[in-house]
DNA sequence: GTAGGTGCAAATCGTTTGCAGTACA
DNA sequence: TGTACTGCAAACGATTTGCACCTAC
């Protein structure tokens, strides 16, 4: 169940956010992507939608999304911060390494690992971070192609 | 088998690059710490060590240590890159979000879900990083202390 | 002797902050 | 109407680049 606009903006005004114009165009930026967006991407996307929107205004709606957990950050090892719509399901990334397309995938289970660590650590676990890099299929035919960095 | 200041700069000059007084000078702040460390940090405990020294080869010589996998860059979600000495042996981190503290674990096999992934999506995966984040029993106990970022 | 390495200063990049004007609820 | 939001410009911190000098091999 992937959040939609409205879902979103729902979410804002429950939170006590107000529902301006600009907000709606980020949140329109990243939802009507499969990719995950930098904020420059982002920011590019809403000033094409609605021109004369503010850099700033990204970064600051992308901040409470964020805080929300509205959005899903991701860090790509290296090209830091992207964002996409966090299906409120748990989900890991596959990362290409030629192109940068990401792919979400869900469905391994980390649980009994966790418990582990945090028995034999004694940290009190609260999230973790699991991504694979490599090529997807296309990037593997473009040999010599450049990584994305 | 962690690499030492000696098997790193005999890396180093089998690869074409000199040994310096700089460069062992950072490789030793790295080699020395058990913690991750920020450029940031490798600098000011380099410094101390040889003063003068500029942060700006700090960042070039970890650029070629990295380059050649002698140590071992970290993306602790959010508060970007960090180095280590890259124990050749493949390893994960357990983080935490209070300190900063990293520590490092191994034993978990991803081979099986990597295998599962590379069948399913056609990417030819290259590499993958594993990251828990939480609180070490120290920062548990300092109830309200800010989060690193 | 020379290519590669160093350190300084300045440029650059992404992100954040201060502030005055604007608009949503 | 009042508070939260916006956009500009300037500030900021981390990293990179240009350049003249220096040094390991």
């Amino acid at each position: 169940m992937r959040p939609t606009e409205h879902s979103i903006l729902a979410s804002l005004k429950r939170n006590g956010y107000k529902a301006t114009p600009q907000r709606r165009v980020v949140i329109r930026a990243i939802v009507n992507s499969d990719d995950h967006l930098t904020p420059a991407e982002i920011f590019d996307r809403a000033n094409q939608d609605s021109p004369g929107i503010g850099l700033v205004t990204v970064y600051r709606t992308l901040e409470i999304l964020a805080g929300l957990d509205l959005v899903c950050e991701l860090h790509a090892g290296g090209n830091c911060p992207s964002y996409t719509t966090g299906a409120r399901q748990h989900h890991h990334h596959l990362i290409c390494s030629g192109c940068g397309r990401v792919v979400d995938f869900t469905g391994h289970h980390l649980e009994q690992l966790e418990k582990r660590l945090s028995r034999e650590s004694g940290f009190q676990i609260e999230n973790h971070l699991l991504e694979f890099i490599g090529r997807c299929r296309a990037c593997q035919k473009v040999a010599g192609s450049l990584p994305a960095r």
